[in-house]
RNA sequence: GGCGGGUUGGCGGAGAGGUUACGCAGCGGAUUGCAAAUCCGUGAAGACCGGUUCGAUUCCGGUACCCGCCUCCA
């Protein structure tokens, strides 16, 4: 089994090789929690769940190892406390629990490891002392900054020179720093804000400094993935390479960088002055169940920009009807070859759902499960959506009756018309030889049936 | 200004240097009291200009257009 990636340091596809054999070590660049997350914040999510489900079965569930953090300590989280007058303790356990909700639903497994900033404060620490004793940061007006020339290779993730970005800089550069790039380690905090002891006083951690510390604390000096939005790839990404390579020489850091491309709406950037800025959980509360919403992230290969349309989330929710009536009651036998050949091919998952459409057309309903469950989809604990909520028998029955009658006066217009409402009402009415059978479809609404009565 | 990515049939969206992607929609058929659903079949493509090649939508170069990052947004 070769699983093949899109390394973005090396700008290559290439066959993926763990560190250590048999086992695999994955970090990723969690949320920051001042607010709901967003439908661009679900991406990489999605994306890097898949590959964590398809290393599991590769090498074992036990085999993987797989980080993702929550940053909890940030100014717009000082800014929402501020705002609000609540504790920040009370604003990120909030919005932790918010977001365990909806990547729940999105059927995100939950990774090994979900470490906060503020719980590796220290580790912090260590980090940049030892960053300044190596001569790769100083101190300066209380802050401590990465000293970007003492690192050779700044910008190769990039692909971007220090000098061409400060040429390019539309940043206005403290006056305390040696050089425009350079990048805060830690920042005084003023009354009023969070803030640590430190030998550099009392203070707080920059942003990038957290992921270097907690990615070194659990999954060592080099480990085998990491991952992200493309956004973070700069600044984020190289200050992490700079720090962790700095800090210990002696590590790799991370074997291969992927990034997921970005996420649009209706074909234009989501944005909240063109209000079309929506969180997953707004998706949810409209009626999108989570699985609807996990196909139509699948469906574009995360190398690629995806737009989320109305339209997309129709077809996927109709491809989702049509396969779990398939599945119904099957036990899942062993993903399909294809699927997981096709996935391992840097994650080719809209590939793998056109295996799937395959599958269901070939009729092999257990292999259907088995394989979607590779992607996340068709389990079991996901599907409660599609079912009626209600028993459809009653009408069936009566719009059997009614139609037994018709067929013997050849006056059809009492069945059609019930034959309308119900179709009004969102569901598949199918009528055979043997009987009438009512399914719900899409859009079912089971209080229009009230009507009927 | 610097760096990076993209452009595939009506729409969405993959792979592969030569052979059907797939889905949705459309069309034809089976089926149906009529439908729906289902099944079968089917037309339709690769921005533009060059190059490499026996052959490119697929590799290389250029042009146009679009998008992202450079602002502690995934």
């Amino acid at each position: 089994m070769t699983i093949r990636l899109t390394n973005s340091k090396t700008r290559r596809k290439e066959e993926f090789t763990p560190l250590r054999e048999g086992q695999v070590s994955m970090y990723v660049c969690g949320p920051t929690v001042y607010d709901r997350a967003h439908i661009g914040n679900a991406r990489p999510v999605v994306v890097f769940d898949t590959l964590f489900r398809l290393l599991r079965h590769v090498y074992g569930a036990d085999a993987v190892t797989y980080a993702r953090n929550f940053t909890d300590v940030d100014d717009k989280i000082n800014a929402r406390a501020a705002e609000t007058g609540r504790p920040i303790r009370d604003i990120t356990d909030e919005t932790i629990g918010w977001y365990h909700e909806d990547m729940d639903a999105l059927g995100a497994l939950r990774p090994t490891h979900e470490p906060r900033a503020t719980e590796y404060i220290g580790a912090m620490i260590a980090m940049i002392g030892g960053l300044i004793q190596g001569g790769h940061a100083y101190e300066a007006s209380g802050h401590v900054l990465f000293r970007v020339r003492s690192y050779a290779e700044y910008g190769a993730l990039s692909g971007r020179s220090v000098d061409d970005m400060i040429a390019g800089a539309r940043v206005e550069v403290a006056p305390y720093k040696e050089d425009p790039m350079d990048f805060v380690l830690w920042k005084p905090s003023e009354a009023g804000v969070p803030g640590w002891d430190s030998p550099w006083g009392f203070g707080r951690p920059g942003w990038h400094i957290e992921c270097s510390a907690m990615s070194y604390e659990l999954l060592g000096e080099s480990f085998d993935i990491h991952g992200g939005g493309l956004d973070l790839q700069f600044p984020h990404h190289e200050n992490e390479i700079a720090q962790s390579c700095c800090a210990h020489p002696h590590g790799s850091f991370a074997k291969v960088w992927m990034h997921n491309e970005m996420l649009q709406v209706e074909g234009k950037k989501m944005s909240k002055s063109l209000g079309n800025f929506f969180t997953v959980r707004d998706l949810l509360d409209q009626g999108y169940p989570g699985e609807v919403i996990r196909l139509v992230y699948l469906g574009t290969h995360y190398k690629k920009p995806m737009d989320w349309t109305v339209e997309k989330a129709r077809e996927a929710e109709g491809t989702l009807r049509k396969w779990r009536g398939l599945v119904k009651g099957v036990a899942p036998s062993q993903p399909d070859q294809r699927v997981i050949d096709v996935i391992s091919d840097d994650l080719n998952t809209a590939g793998a759902i056109a295996v799937l459409h395959d599958l269901a057309r070939e009729g092999d309903l257990a292999g259907l499960k088995a394989s979607a469950a590779m992607l996340g989809l068709l389990e079991d604990h996901m599907g409660a959506w599609s079912e009626a909520g209600v028993d459809l028998t009653p009408w069936a029955e009566r719009l059997a009756a009614l139609r037994q009658a018709a067929m013997e006066s050849k006056n059809f217009a009492p069945a059609d018309a019930m034959k309308a409402q119900l179709v009004a009402a969102g569901v598949e009415v199918r009528m055979s030889k043997s009987g009438c059978e009512l399914v719900p479809g899409p859009g079912f609404d089971a209080a229009k049936l009230e009507a009927l009565d």
